[in-house]
DNA sequence: ATACAATATGCGTTTTTTCATATATACTAT
DNA sequence: ATAGTATATATGAAAAAACGCATATTGTAT
């Protein structure tokens, strides 16, 4: 069960709260996606979803070639809004719209039908 | 200036959420009732509560013997929400009221007229 | 089967955090 | 000045976290 300080030591990391607010507001990524709009390597990315998963906050789901990640929606109600408002944090500073920009940008994502 | 990353490590630790939730209910507590209301060494909550105030999350104030710690009340305005939000998931927590209770029964508080 | 793309993990290293103990500083009272 | 209380910090050790790199695994396509 995921607990309050647990909550936070994953929002205290660069990189683990850039997925997560990624993942807040498009509700579901591949790990490709985020390795691209975080323009990070593939496996520090995969450890700190890993972490993620294992604390509870997120669920993940293979779908073929690829496993999404997702906020796990049986979360502890406190933590709903506090995902509201580290959302809002992170928006209101310069540097998040890079990592939206290179998602936007990036030319062959698992949804696009035309993806080959 | 305080990031959201830095204010989640804040947050990030046991004696450090104990600390700012308690001070956040109370406006104000000087470092020996912090030590009596989480039952541990003085240098252990000296060393965090300077962290808390080297990252700008809490003021002191020298008050003759005493050293008191507050929210600062200049925070990036995305900290405020976060802080109830925090406030409230620990409250939900079983544990929270110990701390409280301790603060209570604490014999000799500074702001009490009658403390010797 | 081979090749390739996506993802996870093992391992050694470096960095960061945490803690206990001891000591230093600031104030109060006598 | 001396003693006692409150608080801070220095130090050094231990634990945890993060990282890069290489490699393993799984799925897809040919």
């Amino acid at each position: 069960m995921l607990t309050p300080v647990q909550f936070f030591k994953c929002l205290a990391d660069d990189t683990r709260l850039r997925c997560v607010t990624l993942l807040h507001l498009e509700g579901k990524l591949c790990v490709c996606e985020l390795t691209a709009a975080l323009a990070l390597s593939q496996p520090k990315i995969s450890r700190h979803l890993a972490l993620l998963r294992q604390s509870g906050l997120l669920l993940d789901s293979r779908e073929g070639q690829w496993v999404f990640y997702r906020i796990n929606p049986d979360l502890p109600g406190w933590a709903y809004p506090l995902l509201d408002d580290a959302l809002k944090a992170v928006q209101s500073g310069v540097s998040f719209g890079n990592d939206l920009d290179r998602l936007r940008q990036m030319g062959c994502r698992p949804e696009m039908a035309f993806c080959d």
